[in-house]
RNA sequence: GCCCGGGUGGCGAAAUUGGUAUACGCGCAAGACUUAAAAUUUUGUAGCCGUAAGGCUGUGUGGGUUCGAUUCCCACCCCGGGCACCA
């Protein structure tokens, strides 16, 4: 097939065309071979260190989107050198994660092959571009040396206590198989694939990132010595920071429990709220379904079923249905439970609801319907009290005519506002106050002993004469309002009480003329209202009467107080607090990183869990307690007396040699043995605080029992497969409830666990579901297992068992330092298990280590690390990417250290750009960086998305290669093409066709270089136009007074300034379009020396590398323009010598004239009065106004 | 709902201490060169009226401030992004 080119110019002479790919070809090997761009550390320079957002190599190679980015830094980088910095422009590959790892089992290959092929494909699209990177530099996430650093930092936060094992549940994605930090799930949904996500208690590895959240909010805006802000972010970046660690400040109060069927309680419900103000309007409590609370309360509560069923349906909900703030409220009352509100001593009610957060603030809120959307429409919905404490104080602005004048005594008055509604016709019955401006519904005053009703009623009859009315509702609550009354001279404080009525009919009595000076009554369109009426108290009224809610959350006056009656609320909120022992607290909705994935491809967590070291110290021993066969044959088998294919051989096994003392003491079946009879002789088992019971199938039924009798306490409880005590057995089985409720085993033991199959019938569900409930034990689940788990299962198909005892029964040993890195093992098989294990945990020879303390057995932690661990601290590596002592040497950090640009996508926002913040705050703070933010300027790249407006993507066929674009038109014409697009942070679609305006641009820079050549020597320059052809000597000084070089001279000066300005401030297309014009001044002036060519050349430099590189060395220079040096600007030049003056006429531009700069404004004026368009404009009129200004224009005022 | 951006020709866009709106590029139209095409090149290109000179309108919509507003103020509409039952 015949390669794609583009047309281009021809001529006669080959050697004269521009041909890209010869050029391209020939200065990438150049450039290489001199290792021209290999970074210096010239301490006698200043340094700028320029940083890309490093790849994710995936499979799919580099679309034409990915480059622009690099096309900046590149440019950036580049003028750096060019003006004398020491410059670091380094880039390196980000790897490790589910990216690689799911395109390598799609693959069919290993991850670390796959990677390595991608990494060789970026690389070499990379170079085809012409990026001045120093490769000497490159990192790469995936290589041991490097990640040994990774987990060198894991350690150190190890060691400060900021990396630590929590067992709350957290986000699971059921398609990824593997938990995720709350960065990765959006909307509901695993960021990744798409799928609702679980929640899920395991066992994870999670990073105190919270204690940085001040921190990292706060120095969003810390600001320099010279009052600039140290980040130079966009604003919107900021933001989303600052949104996503979401500080709010407010009180935590503690509401005590008053009663339970007359027992006093000892406990209080702790709730956060940012409006203490509002406290004597709280008229309930709220729970959020998983608070302990409601667990712990359970048994005091007269409605339990009622409260189980909904927290039970509650956790079964997804994130998604959940968090729907559109669906309507649910919630169950805890009826019997009653708490005191410390304001008024008021005894309140207490729900569970689920729109209250179990993990933000402290997991319960004070309820005020009255001043909370929330409250309100949940205390609608069951018919729950609602108080008014704040109403809202209107008061006009100071200085307006409606305004609180100091020097007029002020009136408290009680005032009612009515609204007046006639349904025959939609319209509102209202006053219009011509005087005074005012539009509104009636308003009077209250007299002595009357009702707001009855002074409203009594108003409407005197103001407008209508008297038969019905009250429908009252509007708003009470209002206060404070102004100047202009027809009584005086300030009113109006308390207010807005009312809605209806006409009845349209009898009506005359209105006395003394009530109709000031105001007549008027109809107003039901449509028409929202505009027509002008006094906020009115206007309040109408939101309240359209939203059909008096729900008010702004702040005001406080009302139904006691002492804090009047006071403005917003003043009183920390008085507030005080005054009912409250607390003042900061939240943040950030949330702490779960740093763990149990998946292969990452960092493996550099942890050595020791069940030894913690048995030694603990004194950990376990009882197994196995559980009868499934069946009369079975037990009639002499062989099943070893259970040799049974997990409890096995599982002892691994236990001894995890250190654990294993007892498996007999156990014969209920109907074989009494319990009496065995309780005996297990009492005298060395059963401790530190013990492990596990007990299977019915053994699990003796342990429960004995746990309910026995005073002693023991570490942790497994179930194995307990359905078993669901058996015909009823005597039996209703022993086993009356202990595990009455006794309160689960106050004994915090850690009750039982394992159950996903499949199991419906009775076995059903006692499981028993021993949820009253053991508060963790079910997990056996996905497949079905009932084998019961009887004879394979060992290898139970290791959740081992790693759960273990890990509840180990200590975390971390990896001494001279053993990192703890490389990834290489492996066949590394699917996700689904188990909520990582699939190293299979590993036998990998996890089986010895501790570094005891020297015993021990195992490694099997979770790996988040794609996001890599990237939080690279920039630091690439500073010293060799040093094989530590990450990065001190001395090179604090001479690079920060990053001065960093280009990338604004998608990582809230990830990379928090967490890298995050860790480096950390080096900060142990001594090993040397500034306290990492990134100085932050600068995002705009998508560039397909012809079609769509995302570039293989799914929709719009994917443009750089390859081909560069083989068809240049290198140099897509970095341009790129860059001149438009704005570099817009997301702007690609549009192949609109290329070849940047290709002709390059070779009009190609042809000037020609002509100039052509002319060497000879006095005319070559150029198109006669007209404009002018003898000189090219390559020469401009003569003394030429214009056409001086004006060249001028252009170019003023494109040295342009273009400098705008590469610093990162407008490459206003750069490049400023590089076109003077290229058609040079094109169409013809004369042109080499000098000013060359400034041209250097000025382009950075942006077409190759084409500058190639016409530079044509004309003789020796070293590469890429090392030469950047010109500066005459500001001589860069003055007009003559100005262009405007001359509008009553604000129209009606002419202009030349003039000096210099020009006096008495001379403009006369010019512009003589000029003969203008006069045309004048004549006949009077002028009336002139304004100069000066050097610009003239406008006259007729 | 709250918070950030943004809205200008046929298209990508330029211009803001308030001073000629549409630079630069694409596209389009007509001409030159050519047997022809491509490439190159010249001219034109916001809309409306007009042969023209010229005039009127015009930077999302409606108001306002001003001699003068794309730029400042108020209200609203639309698009993009972030947060969101966070108490």
């Amino acid at each position: 097939m015949k390669k794609k080119t583009y047309g281009g110019q021809t001529s006669g002479d080959k050697s004269k065309e521009y041909s890209p790919s010869l050029i391209e070809n020939k200065w990438q090997r150049k450039w290489k071979s001199s290792k021209l761009f290999k970074t210096k550390e010239d301490t006698k320079k200043d340094k700028y260190y320029i940083l890309d957002m490093f790849p994710y190599p995936s499979g799919e190679g580099l679309h034409v989107g990915h480059p622009k980015g690099y096309i900046a830094t590149d440019i950036v980088s580049r003028y750096r050198r060019m003006s004398g910095y020491s410059v670091l422009h380094p880039m390196g590959f980000d790897a490790f994660g589910l990216p690689a790892e799911n395109y390598a089992i799609q693959m069919k290959t290993n991850p670390a092959i796959a990677v390595s092929q991608n990494v060789k494909r970026f690389k070499k699209q990379l170079e085809i571009l012409g990026f001045d990177y120093d490769w000497s530099r490159e990192v790469n996430t995936t290589d041991p040396k490097y990640y040994k650093w990774t987990q060198w930092i894991f350690l150190q936060l190890l060691n400060k206590g900021l990396a630590y094992e929590s067992y709350e549940p957290i986000n699971w994605c059921p398609s990824c198989k593997t938990g995720l930090a709350n960065e990765d799930v959006d909307d509901g949904r695993c960021e990744r694939c798409g799928t609702p996500v679980e929640k899920k208690p395991m066992r994870q590895w999670v990073l105190k990132i919270t204690d940085y959240a001040g921190r990292l909010l706060e120095d969003l805006d810390v600001k320099n010595n010279d009052d600039k802000p140290l980040l130079d972010w966009p604003e919107s970046i900021k933001e989303a920071q600052r949104n996503w660690i979401g500080r709010s400040e407010g009180a935590e109060i503690k509401f005590q429990i008053s009663n339970f069927k007359g027992q006093k309680l000892e406990k209080n419900i702790k709730v956060f709220t940012t409006r203490p103000d509002t406290i004597f309007g709280v008229t309930y409590l709220v729970l959020a379904p998983e608070h302990r609370l409601v667990k712990e309360l359970l048994p005091l509560v007269e409605n339990k079923k009622e409260v189980e069923e909904y927290v039970g349906r509650a956790k079964n909900e997804t994130e998604i249905e959940r968090t729907d703030a559109k669906k309507e409220k649910t919630g169950v009352e805890m009826k019997g439970i009653k708490v005191i509100n410390p304001a008024n001593r008021e005894e309140i009610p207490v729900w569970i609801a689920d729109y209250v957060l179990a993990d933000y603030g402290t997991g319960a809120v004070m309820a005020v319907p009255s001043h909370d959307e929330r409250d309100w429409d949940f205390a609608k919905k069951f018919d729950l009290p609602i108080k008014q404490v704040i109403a809202p104080y209107f008061t006009d602005n100071p200085g307006s005519k409606d305004a609180v004048r100091d020097n007029k005594k002020t009136v408290k008055r009680k005032t009612a506002y009515a609204l007046v509604f006639d349904k025959k016709n939609d319209k509102f019955l209202c006053l219009n106050w011509e005087k005074f401006g005012w539009h509104s519904g009636i308003i009077g005053g209250v007299d002595d002993g009357e009702s707001f009703k009855d002074a409203a009623l009594r108003e409407i009859k005197e103001e407008t004469g209508y008297k038969n009315l019905n009250l429908i509702k009252k509007l708003g609550g009470e209002q206060h309002n404070h102004f100047f009354a202009t027809h009584k001279d005086e300030n009113r404080y109006a308390i207010g009480h807005g009312m809605l009525f209806e006409l009845v009919n349209d009898e009506k009595e005359l209105v006395l003329e003394e009530h109709s000076l000031n105001h007549k009554p008027v109809w107003i369109d039901m449509d028409k209202m929202e505009d027509w009426l002008n006094l906020s108290a009115f206007k309040y009224m109408w939101k309240a009467y359209k939203s059909n809610s008096d729900c008010f959350t702004g702040y005001g006056r406080l009302l139904n107080s006691e002492k804090f009656d009047g006071t403005e609320s917003k003043d009183v909120m920390k008085e507030i607090t005080d005054f009912v022992g409250g607390q003042w607290v900061t939240k943040y909705k950030l949330r702490d990183w779960v740093f763990s994935r149990q998946r292969y491809w990452g960092e493996p967590i550099p942890v050595i869990h020791c069940t030894n070291c913690f048995a030694k110290e603990n004194k950990t021993n376990a009882i197994i307690l196995h559980g009868c066969p499934s069946n009369v044959e079975r037990a009639m088998d002499p062989k099943r007396q070893t259970y040799d294919k049974h997990w409890i051989p096995w599982t002892k096994k691994q236990l001894e040699i995890a250190g654990i003392e294993t007892l498996v003491p007999l156990m014969p079946e209920p109907w074989h043995m009494s319990y009496e009879k065995w309780k005996i002789e297990f009492d005298k088992l060395p059963i401790t605080e530190n013990s492990i019971l596990i007990g299977h199938s019915c053994g699990s039924a003796f342990l429960v029992r004995w746990l309910g009798e026995t005073k002693k306490k023991v570490r942790m409880l497994v179930l194995v497969a307990p359905w078993k005590i669901n058996s015909n057995n009823d005597e039996f089985r209703n022993k086993f409830y009356t202990y595990t409720i009455d006794n309160e085993i689960k106050d004994k033991i915090k850690n009750i666990f039982i394992f159950t199959s996903d499949d199991e019938e419906d009775n076995g569900k059903k006692s499981v579901n028993i021993f949820r409930e009253s053991l508060n034990a963790k079910v997990i689940e056996l996905k497949k297992h079905g009932h084998y788990i019961y009887g004879d299962m394979k060992t290898e198909e139970f290791p959740e068992l081992i790693n759960l005892i273990s890990s509840f029964s180990s200590k975390v040993v971390p990896v001494p330092e001279k053993d990192l890195p703890i490389k990834l093992p290489k492996v066949k098989s590394y699917e996700p298990t689904g188990t909520g294990e990582s699939p190293l945990a299979n590993i036998d020879k990998w996890v089986n280590v010895k501790c570094p303390k005891c020297k015993g057995k021990a195992k490694r932690e099997t979770n790996t690390m988040p794609q996001w661990a890599g990237s939080s601290w690279y920039y630091l590596r690439y500073e010293d990417p060799k040093n094989k002592k530590a990450f990065v040497d001190t001395k090179k950090d604090k001479y690079w250290s920060p990053v001065d640009l960093y280009v990338g996508g604004a998608e990582h926002a809230t990830r990379h750009l928090i967490y890298a913040r995050f860790w480096h705050k950390f080096l900060y703070d142990i001594g090993i960086v040397s500034t306290i933010e990492p990134f100085i300027k932050l600068q995002n790249v705009g998508l560039i998305i397909g012809e079609d407006g769509r995302k570039m993507s293989k799914r929709f066929g719009n994917v443009v290669n750089p390859d081909e674009i560069v083989e068809i038109y240049g290198a140099d014409t897509l970095r341009i093409y790129e860059m001149f697009m438009g704005p570099f942070d817009q997301q702007i679609a690609w549009n192949t066709n609109s290329m070849v305006g940047s290709r002709r641009f390059i070779e009009k820079v190609w042809r000037l270089n020609n002509n100039l050549k052509t002319n060497r020597g000879s006095t005319v320059a070559g150029a198109t136009n006669g007209d404009l052809a002018k003898p000189t000597k090219a390559f020469s000084r401009p003569e003394e007074g030429d214009p056409y070089l001086i004006l060249i001279d001028k252009t170019l000066h003023k494109a040295i300034k342009k273009v400098t300005e705008d590469i610093q401030g990162l407008k490459f297309n206003t750069a490049l379009s400023t590089l076109m014009i003077a290229v058609n001044e040079m094109e169409s002036s013809g004369s042109v020396t080499r000098e000013q060519f060359e400034i041209l050349l250097k000025l382009l430099a950075p942006f077409a590398p190759y084409v500058t590189e190639e016409l530079w060395s044509g004309l003789g220079n020796k070293k590469s323009i890429h090392i030469s040096e950047w010109p500066e600007y005459d500001p001589s030049l860069i003055v007009d010598n003559e100005v262009k003056i405007i001359v509008q006429v009553n604000g129209k531009v009606r002419g202009s004239f030349d003039a000096d700069p210099d020009i006096n404004e008495e001379e403009m004026k006369k010019k512009a009065l003589n000029l003969p368009e203008v006069k045309k404009w004048i004549d006949g009129n009077q002028i009336k106004k002139v304004i100069v200004v000066k050097s610009k224009l003239v406008s006259l005022v007729v």
